[in-house]
DNA sequence: CATGTTTCCTGTCTGC
DNA sequence: TGCAGACAGGAAACAT
């Protein structure tokens, strides 16, 4: 799945090769992707033609492009009273839901840009302008001045579980600890303390990547909580980012059993937690950089690249890692569970 | 209000 | 060989 570090190595790639880019036209070939933009398809159409990318931001697992007036490609349509505001008031919303993909196809790679390494374009197909449809597109925005020469960006997705939309930009809902803060890639050049993000966004937490997380308020709003430790972890307004692989692999190495209550935590057992998330996801965005390239595409409900450093995530029968036991699996929350029965013990009174 | 459960979707895999 | 059913899962919508 595409996790926060898949997203965060997508978001990176739209920053080099698409930020600047004017939207010329856009095609949407499925309605349902585009369902949580208000108005449809002619409305998402409408209010991406003529403007230009501005930037690659994201929270958790959102990621979006605010948006300019461009100011040569003029869409025609009446004038309307400028926003006094100086950041963008409106952005490209995506998120990539289970087997979302951005690919950016016509892009001319200079040095060390790996092509396929990018956005997760397909081998053999990466660098060439053509107009291939992949057999899951469903929506392409065709761009034009683009500094990379990018033409399109295609929105791929199997199992439709993600979606685009425009979105208003309005003021964060749930700044931590009083004060608004700002996003965690506020883009350079945009007023960075502007905390503004897209208005389902807005009560997104912040991720453990974010540079302005409150680590301390989070471990206090974890054990505030009164519920099983993964369900805290997978909560978006708690942390976003943490998906049901990294729980696990997290809850794996902090020795911590996935049912194990908030509010019965030691404040060091959920820092070693939080600790052991934020590590193995900045592992596996570092592997997310150079070798993925001809797995990444591969999001058809396997993990990809990061495969072959999971623990326990798809392990069931396997044996441990640290202490040869093998991983057990529970159901959980119309999923899976995957622990070590030895290193992670159950609580005793919560048995699945 | 806080927490738990259901639902959306498509392609692949398993078992009969 | 066919085909129903299980499975994968983020997060909104709904229920308790």
């Amino acid at each position: 799945m595409p996790e926060l570090p898949e997203v965060e190595t997508v978001r990176d790639g739209l920053d080099r090769l698409v930020v600047g880019a004017v939207v010329r036209d856009v095609e949407v070939f499925r309605e349902y992707s585009v369902r949580r933009h208000d108005g449809g398809p002619g409305s998402f159409r409408d209010q991406l033609a003529g403007r230009r990318l501005s930037a690659a931001v994201r929270r958790g697992k959102f990621l979006w492009l605010p948006l300019e007036e461009a100011a040569t490609v003029q869409p025609v349509q009446p004038v309307q009273p400028e926003p006094v505001e100086a950041y963008p008031a409106a952005a490209l919303l995506a998120h990539l839901g289970m087997s979302g993909q951005l690919l950016v196809r016509g892009a001319v790679l200079s040095g060390e840009q790996t092509p396929t390494a990018v956005l997760g374009d397909e081998p053999g197909r990466a660098t060439a302008a053509d107009d291939w449809r992949h057999p899951h597109l469903r929506v392409r925005l065709h761009l034009t001045g683009a500094p990379s020469g990018a033409r399109y960006l295609d929105f791929v997705d199997q199992r439709t579980f993600g979606h685009l939309s425009v979105q208003d930009l309005v003021h964060d809902h749930v700044p931590t600890r009083g004060s608004a803060t700002p996003p965690s890639a506020v883009p350079a050049g945009h007023g960075s303390d502007l905390p503004l993000l897209p208005e389902p966004v807005a009560h997104i937490a912040r991720d453990l990547l974010d540079p302005n997380l409150d680590l301390d308020d989070l471990v206090r709003r974890v054990r505030r909580r009164r519920t099983q430790v993964k369900r805290a972890l997978l909560d978006q307004t708690v942390l976003s980012g943490v998906g049901n692989i990294y729980a696990d692999e997290a809850l794996w190495r902090a020795r911590v059993h996935w049912a194990r209550q908030t509010d019965k935590l030691r404040v060091a057992d959920v820092r070693r937690v939080l600790d052991s998330a934020a590590e193995v996801m900045r592992e596996a965005l570092a592997q997310g950089g150079t070798s993925f390239d001809e797995l990444y595409v591969n999001v058809n409900g396997q993990s990809g690249y990061f495969d072959r450093s999971l623990a326990v995530y798809g392990r069931e029968n396997e044996e441990c890692r640290r202490c040869g036991a093998l991983v057990r699996r529970d159901a959980f929350m119309n999923r899976s569970s995957f622990s070590c029965p030895v290193c992670q013990p159950a609580p005793r009174t919560r048995t699945p």
